[in-house]
DNA sequence: CGCAAGCGCGAAATATTATTGCGCTCCCAC
DNA sequence: GTGGGAGCGCAATAATATTTCGCGCTTGCG
């Protein structure tokens, strides 16, 4: 299976720089238990194998003035592959789609929108999204509110699984 | 509005430690266009006005065996406030569960679950959620695949608006 | 067994970076 | 003008990152 060759520290690592990506190597080396130079050699290696895509800061959306999230329920009209790509290609083009997924189920792909307010929202949703090539039907949710959002690996999980298994 | 207290550099900022969280601040510095002291200081006071919530890397969870991607629409029975918040707790207790949205509309949340395989995230939803006090409906849709993930805050829409409101 | 190769570690040395203190300039209110 | 505050850059110091080196441990083979 995937991830056979990670060690314990490996995992160690990626859990920690999950939680603090800004974590100086030094502390990182201390919490899982190395030194320094064998700790960055393995966030190296760690970031060339694909295990780790990179590092953000996440940043407070509605602080800067975007105050409106919305998923939207995309159905399409032809399922067939160029013209999944086709819309897959135009979500990325949108800077108001932040997360575009492809999904089974009556819904062929669900977004993850932001703007700065609802009539901002609004015209994209008529202009842009639903008057698309190959557009069929589109059902917008409004978040009112989020109770949890650690998008990643519940580490916790894994070891356990890992620990079962052994 | 928010953010009318950040000026070009602070945008400059937050864009790039959106963009590369680890960003040396010398380098940072570089890029806004101001000297390392002042950039730092101008980090720390995002950090703490709450416009930087954290940081994190982004660690690919199929990499590490976490093959199963779902989102779940949940309907509830009752939406009186308690309820609302007794579901949202139990949201956060369950690891599997990565994000969880309350929505408008016919579905009173949205869920972004992840599980090593099949069996366990179906494990999961008959005697975890679907059997949960309260939880009425549950429509699940596997991600067959990601066309775009970039949560966070398009910084070009961002600025686009400003220049046109100045 | 015994030896050699390879791997991963830690210690030390060096290069970069973070952080602090200070003086300067700009801008605004008076 | 002039006092005061905010923000900058420079320089010095502390901390960290990164490279280099040698050691011990395991592995595999004679």
């Amino acid at each position: 299976m995937s991830g056979s060759k990670l060690d314990p520290i490996d995992r160690k690592i990626l859990a920690e720089l999950q939680a603090d990506g800004r974590m100086t190597n030094v502390e990182l080396a201390k919490r899982v238990g190395i030194s320094a130079p064998p700790c960055l050699r393995r966030v190296r290696t760690l970031e060339e194998a694909g295990y780790i895509r990179g590092y953000h800061a996440d940043v407070d959306s509605r602080e800067l003035g975007f105050e409106v999230q919305v998923f939207a329920m995309v159905g399409l009209q032809s399922q067939a592959e160029s013209d999944l790509s086709a819309f897959e290609a135009r979500c990325r083009d949108w800077p108001l789609v932040r997360e575009c997924h492809m999904l089974n189920g009556e819904v062929d792909f669900v977004l993850k929108c932001v703007a700065p307010d609802l009539s901002t929202f609004q015209s994209f949703l008529t202009e842009q999204l639903t008057s698309a090539d190959n557009v069929g039907s589109v059902k917008t949710s409004l978040v009112i509110r989020c109770a949890k959002d650690e998008p990643g690996v519940p580490f916790d999980v894994l070891e356990a699984r890992l620990t079962s298994a052994s």
